[in-house]
DNA sequence: CTTAGTGCAAAGGTTTTGCAAATTG
DNA sequence: CAATTTGCAAAACCTTTGCACTAAG
């Protein structure tokens, strides 16, 4: 069994809260997903391994997901919420072209441990942090930005 | 006359949009404001110079502002959008307690220079980042975090 | 058997859109 | 004057909630 299976279990047991084939349907269908999802892309993909599965419970799981620490807000500027998985990817930041929408993710070693600092400077405890560089990749600079719209 | 005024109407004239009474009064109640604050945060302060004045005109206004780059999206976790000053105000970052929501902007420089660095390795020419750090303050983890729930 | 979880559909909150009248350049 | 913008209200959109029924422990 995979380890966030474990761990999402384990998370139920310790609320007291049931694991349902509802919930194993998601957790299914969201470890399965790769980059960013909206809700409305996990209902989807949960449907089509159980086609009876109502949006109220995906939305209901999402949280449990992200309580138990497997999933987070990505938070993108525009439209719905979108999540991603945390817990076994190693942590990464973004970087968005403004121009084209290409999301790349990277680690920077020296931003992490500034953050760490700051967390100390000011006397909290981390729990998470999400950084979003935007910019113009090196093609949309290219074509001249933005001459007409 | 504030520079932040005159950066709009520059923008506006350069898209060819008209300078109205209401994007004016918008402006200036988006002007007047502290910190970040929600489409019906502005809405309540702009209709305050001016009654009469309509939220899908402070929606349409806000996209303005933030292309005009005066704007920018806070991207909370929760609840409705919230916006911020992003020009005159220096950059800074965020640092959030999840325990009691206290918000505590700080600015860096090692962030800063790294993150230049990073927009340069992927040849991206940077417009903006938002960088927002999670965790308990001293107050708040103090209090024994989350023994019971 | 008891309690929590489910799907549905309706409600809730936020943002967008169509339109006729008003305003700007 | 032509073209954009406005306010209104309705629509669209995303998320949450109430409820009767089902399923897990």
């Amino acid at each position: 069994m995979k380890e966030e299976q474990f761990r999402f279990i384990h998370y139920l047991k310790s609320k007291g809260l049931k694991l349902t084939s509802a919930r194993k349907t998601v957790l299914t269908a969201f470890l399965r997903s790769e980059g960013h999802l909206s809700a409305e892309d996990l209902l989807a993909a949960a449907k089509k391994i159980d086609p009876g599965l109502g949006q109220a419970t995906v939305f209901r799981t999402l949280k449990l997901l992200a309580d138990a620490g497997l999933a987070q807000d990505a938070c993108q500027d525009e439209g719905p919420r979108r999540y991603e998985h945390v817990y076994k990817h190693a942590h990464h930041d973004h970087l968005l072209c403004i121009g084209c929408g290409k999301l790349i993710e990277f680690c920077h070693p020296e931003i992490e441990k500034a953050q760490t600092e700051i967390f100390k400077e000011f006397g909290f405890q981390a729990t998470g942090h999400r950084l979003e560089l935007r910019g113009l990749c090196a093609d949309c600079a290219g074509k001249s930005g933005k001459a007409n719209d």
